[in-house]
DNA sequence: GGCCGTCAAGACGAT
DNA sequence: ATCGTCTTGACGGCC
């Protein structure tokens, strides 16, 4: 039987977040900060639930969800304040079995020139590392990141980035980082060279992959990457799967699932997971969120596909 | 109450 | 040189 899960990314627009998610720098206090967190929290929990009942396992928890966390202004011993309320939300996420991951922004430079870039990076990377422990979740809760800069010299960059990698994070870090593969610099290729270097699992993007690839099939670059998760306490291994937005320029994601492309990819990652007996499972990066999770759910479980 | 310029942060290609 | 994009829109000053 299947266990693929399927899920949707930050925010979920049935259940709008009534109240501030964030604010900005300059209407930072503690009062502020502590009433934001606490709200986000709950509404966390809240998508959660309705991911369940919706049948939805997969879940990428926004990097906003403590706000300025990894910024000197923050002060507060969130993690110490919050303890309950997270171990509460971890205590659910364990017990439902379901499957979160992190993707911190394009701010998150491993590789840059600068040294102080690639300081508040490990910050950033900290902050969201922090977050996942502190709900007592396993390393199959991954952060997911980007290789960073190609700074007119890709072979060095990824050097860069697997010596900073190797030299400068903490072991509970490294367990938690997954790097994936971009639609413009790092092909699955250049993850692979990475990996080799680190031993982190690749995300693999199949639309980045449309976008830049290195001419090799469909099929073996699925079942290559899930080589990469070679580690058990990793977890299921993890693809984000969009596709294009008709009219708008290349490499921009659909607004809405575009059902006979996903049937295609579905069937690919079926042959997939009978060929390597690993189950997947499926971040749907588009914009309109769980709508899409639900229909891809409903086709899956509908006569749309066949064994 | 709704509009819209701007928001902590980097890199890169397009214009 | 400035803008849009990636990530996830949304805060908040202003009318």
């Amino acid at each position: 039987m299947l266990k693929m899960r399927i899920g949707y990314p930050c925010i979920n627009l049935t259940i709008k977040n009534q109240s501030p998610s964030t604010f900005r720098l300059k209407s930072y206090s503690e009062k502020r900060f502590n009433e934001t967190v606490k709200n986000n929290l709950n509404h966390l929990l809240s998508i959660l639930n309705f991911n369940k009942r919706n049948n939805i396992y997969f879940f990428r928890i926004s990097s906003d969800i403590i706000p300025f966390a990894s910024h000197p202004v923050c002060d507060v011993d969130w993690s110490e304040v919050f303890k309950v309320k997270l171990k509460e939300i971890g205590d659910f996420i364990n017990k439902n079995n379901i499957r979160v991951s992190m993707h911190p922004d394009q701010f998150v430079i491993l590789n840059s020139k600068s040294e102080d870039i690639v300081k508040n990076s490990i910050r950033e990377l900290q902050y969201h590392c922090k977050l996942l422990d502190s709900m007592r979740l396993s390393s199959s809760a991954k952060i997911q990141i980007h290789v960073g800069g190609v700074y007119g010299d890709k072979k060095k960059a990824k050097k860069d980035f697997a010596n900073n990698f190797n030299k400068l994070l903490e072991e509970s870090l490294k367990r938690r980082l997954v790097v994936e593969n971009d639609d413009r610099s790092y092909s699955l290729q250049d993850c692979f060279d990475i990996n080799s270097e680190t031993d982190i699992p690749i995300v693999f993007d199949t639309f980045h992959h449309e976008c830049l690839n290195n001419d090799e099939t469909f099929q073996q670059a699925l079942s290559s990457f899930v080589k990469s998760w070679n580690n058990p306490t990793d977890g299921n291994p993890v693809i984000d799967y969009s596709s294009q937005s008709i009219g708008d320029r290349k490499g921009k994601h659909a607004k809405t699932l575009d059902k006979n492309h996903f049937i295609y990819m579905y069937n690919e990652f079926r042959n997939t997971i009978k060929k390597t007996q690993i189950d997947l499972d499926i971040m749907l990066e588009i914009k309109d969120k769980e709508e899409s999770a639900l229909l891809a759910l409903k086709m899956i479980n509908s006569s749309y596909i066949f064994d």
